[in-house]
DNA sequence: GAAAACCTTGGAGTAGGTCTAGAGTCAAGG
DNA sequence: CCTTGACTCTAGACCTACTCCAAGGTTTTC
């Protein structure tokens, strides 16, 4: 398999599987005598494992982290869980924080009540004396 | 007023506002004869105008945009309320990702139910196959 | 007059890719 | 046999919004 249909399999893009070579999360591919990367059945599943890990939205070094485990089957796995619980509560503090946002940003737009010059404007106002 | 002081009175790194002037976001300081940069009060307001968009997660490009407003007084800010609508949008639509995203997280975090070895990990056999 | 605190520039690094240029490879159609 | 189009290769630049560093110049303070 050569990296565009292994890209086709995961909807990934073929620079970031290259990228991900690079940076050590796939193995190195083997090659053609023509300098093709080749893949198999393996590649598929560890890149699939990678996307959806993205998908969850942790960071390459967590990825990282659990394929470690995914490559040494005899160690403990308590600590995938407490990155998992981790991830989680970072996921959450990042909603919260977001939420704070937005409660800010409804509220600066309820003091635009009539659309004016913007020398009149007070959300512009409302952004310099906050 | 020199940039260390302005950077004291936004709470800014120094790094920062040589950042801003280098991309255009301040206009570009005068120097005194030694080549150091000084600063009025329409810098320290304009800094702060954009540490607070900055605090209210605009980007860049944003706030170049409402600060465009600021420079012209006699256009009509009906933009403003447009810019402040598209973000607060933004916003609501990240909160509601990422509370998908915690679901998900959830979820995945209540197949373990007794840490094992990694061979066995629930958690790591679903992110494989999920 | 020396040390501490401040300032200058240019350049590199961060995360997680994306994109480009310029060149090589391969299969199908004429 | 040749061309066309799809595919692949590498090296390197680019994106956001900074942050940090080195190596040097200036100013302030003791």
């Amino acid at each position: 398999m050569r990296i565009g249909e292994l890209a086709r399999s995961a909807q990934t893009r073929v620079d970031t599987i290259r990228f991900y070579e690079r940076v050590g999360l796939l193995p190195k591919a083997a090659r053609t005598s023509s300098n093709y990367r080749t893949y198999a059945d393996i590649h598929v599943e560890r890149l699939a494992f990678i996307r959806r890990c993205r998908g969850l939205d942790m960071s390459l070094d967590e990825i990282r982290e659990l394929l470690k485990f995914c490559d040494e089957p005899h160690r403990k796995c308590s600590a995938v869980n407490e990155l998992l619980d981790r991830h989680i509560n970072e996921v959450e503090s990042r909603i919260l924080g977001l939420q704070k946002l937005a409660r800010e940003l409804r509220r600066l737009s309820t003091v635009c009540r009539t659309p004016a010059k913007a020398k009149d404007c007070q959300v512009l106002k409302a952004l310099r004396t906050f």
